[in-house]
DNA sequence: ATTTTTAATGACCGTCAAGTCATAAAAAAA
DNA sequence: TTTTTTTATGACTTGACGGTCATTAAAAAT
């Protein structure tokens, strides 16, 4: 006799909804009703899945989490350097599209600095996403193509804050394509092959 | 016959309330009323000074890049290669209470992507930055330290970007001060040295 | 002391959006 | 078709905060 529908499905609607609207007015003018509008329900029906706000977008945050997660997995360990390079590179070039999540991402966080939670839960992709890059260094490692005495976990994790770094540069500040690819591409060498001349 | 103050120093009173309400409550939840309260006012006498909370919000963010940039202003010309690391790992070690500005510098930005303004005042400073590690990247070329080849000013920009990346994770997600120190120090180390065992 | 002009105050207003809930619609079963 | 249960709706409530302004306080000059 009840009527039926599919929660998780519905869900999925609602966040996909709630990315555009994000993305559209900027996530802090984003009001319910255009998430609602934008999903073609009313406002009361978001509160059938979602108790608060907040709770819709750490659902979103962590749509997007898997989302990442699903693309970094496809990444295969390098065989040679060259492959690494190409890895990283692709890492720190997003499309328009990626920008704009990025951008996003970055109004999410830093308007929800209050919710311990969403920053935990942001520290830990961080931290896996260290760990991914440290598997590539142990891999090239492995067939001897590393300096001696590198730890590749540090390095890992810091190859992690520091292309998020220029990820978020380039989605936020650095608008000019051919300026950024060369600013990568000096970035890539320098973490490659260093700055200096020679050894100190 | 008329009372007078002294305009610039109650500005400069005010900002300072609201740096530390905005660190105290967080940007978005500090209210006008909190910042009167720290500063020892009543809420209107604020908008004598500043027409807008953006206003305000501006001010204390131009005041932090005249701070920061006069901090920058005291580094020398590197004259060897551990100069250099030496200024790296200074700019990306902040203290406790910098931390919390950075901090609170990350939120304020965030939540206000939707002001164009504020956006192209941070990437300005930003390229400041770029060209400030530039200079010193310029003084280690001129005494041949340097890789031949090297792009400073993109790799400036690069360093602005990465050790943005760096500080702001440490901020934000890298509690452990052990752990970071030693993620730190491995992003200079393969900075300046490449994480190669031999140029590609 | 008085006057005059500017500064400070905080109760008040208007706005605005999150969240609620009585009512209506949908759809599954009988 | 009717019944029954769940889902959808959007007008309404509620609370909150930015910003205003009539009133009061301060202090400089006479």
């Amino acid at each position: 006799m009840p009527k039926i529908v599919d929660r998780a499905a519905m869900k999925a609607r609602i966040i996909e909804a709630a990315m555009t609207a994000f993305q559209r007015h900027g996530y802090v003018s984003a009001k319910m009703t255009d998430i609602a509008e934008e999903a073609g329900l009313a406002k009361g029906t978001l509160y059938l899945y979602f108790k608060r706000k907040e709770d819709l977008t750490r659902a979103l945050v962590d749509a997007f989490f898997a989302h990442w997660e699903a693309a970094l997995s496809e990444m295969p360990a390098p065989e040679k350097v060259e492959d690494f390079a190409a890895q990283l590179r692709y890492s720190s070039l997003p499309d328009g599209q990626s920008q704009r999540e990025v951008r996003m991402f970055f109004e999410i966080l830093g308007s929800s600095t209050g919710s311990e939670d969403l920053l935990i839960a942001v520290a830990q992709f961080q931290d896996r996403l260290g760990r991914f890059y440290a598997e590539k260094l142990d891999a090239l490692a492995e067939k001897g193509k590393l300096r001696a005495g590198l730890d590749t976990a540090a390095t890992g994790r810091a190859l992690a804050a520091m292309f998020d770094g220029l990820v978020l540069h380039r989605s936020l500040f650095l608008t000019d394509s051919a300026r950024y690819v060369v600013i990568v591409d000096q970035a890539i060498g320098a973490i490659l092959s260093g700055i200096l001349a020679e050894a100190v």
